[in-house]
DNA sequence: AATCAGTGCAACCGCGCGGTC
DNA sequence: TGACCGCGCGGTTGCACTGAT
């Protein structure tokens, strides 16, 4: 038999048996909109019984920071913001506030929330752990790669056209990763990704950036350059084709050699992972294939990867 | 049309930390 | 110095929605 809890202080400041679970109606949100208007955050416990809601302080608290806040966004990741959440979880794991103070609007849960239900459905379908180095191999030889290489081409696209500002949001998320404050890209180790250029790119402010940052970080930038489709992997790991088992373990940059492979052959380090699934690693055309972030159904590249 | 399974997201819960008394 | 309190964080749950059967 369930024993009746105690009532936590919170719930005592809050009115007791009186308190309102569940969602928010129109009528609460409202009058924790005002009251916050008229008097700012803070003190929650206090704030919910002032402004006659029948919620606890924490309730009111995440209302108002994941779903009224005026600043926070709301839709789609972008390339930019899914770009900096697979990073920033390669770094800090599910420090899911630390990561969302790098997301202008974004909330921790939602990207705990994003986290949970897009990228781990990926893990589940490949068959592996999402904690897994085979997964974080994945996702930063060939997940950050192709979405890095699609901000790219729509910042190249927004830069020909004067008018176009739909992607401003876009590009100013790329440019908080690219000037982030030192600690977010100037690891003592190589970067964990480098989409190599090609000629034609090489001038690119994307690349450039790209290369100012690592340069800024100490490092100089990579040396080669070979076709678009091709990803500079650290040079022990091109070498043997094995991941080094953690980031720590990466040479610098200027170590960095260039690896390609074709559609025979499993990615480096990812052998086991498609032995698993029982498919080779298809070569992806950026020009032809829209990038991860697309409805997978939608995505070429990615059913045909995931053998469906 | 009804049912079921999968998905995404808002909201809740429990724990730990830091401040205050 | 230890108890209490408020708060923030990460994990989990519940539910509405949607598409498949």
């Amino acid at each position: 038999m369930m024993m009746a809890r105690e009532l936590s202080s919170e719930e005592e400041a809050a009115g007791g048996d009186e308190l309102r679970r569940g969602p928010w109606t129109v009528e609460e949100d409202l009058l924790l909109v005002n009251y916050i208007a008229a008097h700012g955050e803070g003190r929650w416990n206090a704030l919910a019984r002032c402004a006659g809601l029948k919620r606890t302080g924490k309730s009111c608290r995440l209302r108002w920071l994941n779903y009224l806040r005026p600043d926070v966004r709301r839709g789609n990741m972008t390339a930019q913001e899914q770009l900096l959440i697979l990073e920033l979880h390669g770094r800090w794991g599910n420090r899911w506030s630390k990561i969302a103070q790098h997301l202008p609007g974004r909330t921790d849960n939602e990207i705990k929330n994003y986290w949970r239900t897009r990228v781990q459905k990926h893990a589940k379908h490949l068959n592996c752990d999402v904690n897994s180095q085979q997964f974080k191999d994945l996702m930063r030889y060939l997940w950050m790669p192709r979405l890095l290489e699609r901000i790219h081409r729509s910042s190249q696209s927004a830069l020909s056209d004067a008018d176009a500002d739909a992607d401003a949001d876009d590009a100013s998320c790329i440019t908080s990763l690219l000037h982030a404050p030192a600690p977010l890209l100037s690891s003592p180790h190589t970067p964990p990704f480098a989409m190599a250029a090609d000629t034609t790119s090489n001038d690119s402010t994307m690349w450039q950036q790209h290369q100012a940052q690592m340069s800024i970080a100490g490092a100089p930038p990579p040396t080669t350059t070979t076709v678009t489709q091709h990803v500079v992997l650290p040079a022990a790991a091109a070498s043997c084709h094995q991941m080094q088992p953690d980031d720590q373990s990466f040479v610098g940059a200027a170590e960095t050699t260039t690896c390609c492979w074709s559609e025979s052959e499993s990615l480096p380090g990812l052998a086991g992972l498609y032995d698993d699934v029982a498919v080779a690693l298809p070569e992806f055309d950026v020009e032809t294939m829209p990038m991860w972030g697309a409805v997978e159904g939608d995505d070429p590249w990615y059913t045909q990867m995931l053998g469906l």
